[in-house]
DNA sequence: ATTGACCTTAGACTGTACTCCAGGGTTTAT
DNA sequence: ATAAACCCTGGAGTACAGTCTAAGGTCAAT
């Protein structure tokens, strides 16, 4: 059994950050000792595991918290059903991914279409463009 | 001169928006009337559509703030001034863009990973692969 | 005269993911 | 024995960009 400091270690994040998901309902509470300090297991030691592979492939905590009830009812789920649910995260990642290419390829236009030069800015097509109404 | 809801209307923002951005400094207290009532003018309409021109392209609250200061300086400033901006906001996006890219990337190899057929999920290849430790 | 639409303010609330603090108790090492 | 390092709790603070509420004042029409 682990204290808060070792799995912290153990797994790069700050005792803040385990009791912060503990709040958070993504580790269950767990044992105490007679002191009132949190002892980690096993089990604990791969949920967190499983927590920061989430978090490493871009799944917001509120999804982690869905995915962890698909785990831990896996056996009731189909593959079908765990798929479907990496598919929806990529469509949305695919969303976000479209919006900040358009955002990129405005500022490449607004940068391109500037002299870069050192004459002063009164007419400067940059600012100028900003101020007309897109819609 | 406008009241706000009017220039909310025209600038397709909310009142309380309205009243946000002068909060934080993104437009100039301008006049009141008799009774109080914020009154805005020609510039005002201006300076909004600018704001939302920047908010367009991707900019934060935080960098329009700095983009106005430029803009009303701009006499003083070059235009080579306004695209290192510009650029400057390109290479933040820029990796904002490689960052969803590598989480879509992760997403679509948990994905294809997986069969997504009727079994249980009691061995999903997904499930596996995000309890693994990736460091 | 009164209803409804508009305006004012300060301040609280939203969601995301923590981080930090105060004010205590416990354990470990010297 | 005592200091350092660890643990506990509840609650506040951070950045971002608003949104909403309460409690009031004003204006136009009926």
């Amino acid at each position: 059994m682990l204290k808060i400091g070792e799995l912290a270690a153990l797994a790069s994040v700050s005792r803040d950050t385990l009791r912060f998901y503990e709040k958070h309902g993504l580790i269950k509470p767990g044992e105490r000792n007679d002191a009132g300090y949190r002892l980690y297991s096993e089990t604990d030691v791969h949920r967190i595991s499983f927590i920061m592979g989430a978090k490493e492939v871009g799944f917001t905590l509120n999804e982690i918290h869905q995915l962890l009830e698909l785990e831990v009812t896996k056996d009731e789920k189909s593959c079908h059903d765990i798929k479907q649910f990496v598919d929806a995260k990529i469509s949305i990642v695919n969303q976000r991914l479209a919006e900040i290419k358009r955002i990129k390829k405005s500022l490449q236009t607004l940068s391109s279409a500037c002299c870069g030069g050192d004459e002063p800015a009164t007419h400067c097509t940059i600012l100028e463009a900003l101020s007309e109404q897109t819609n």
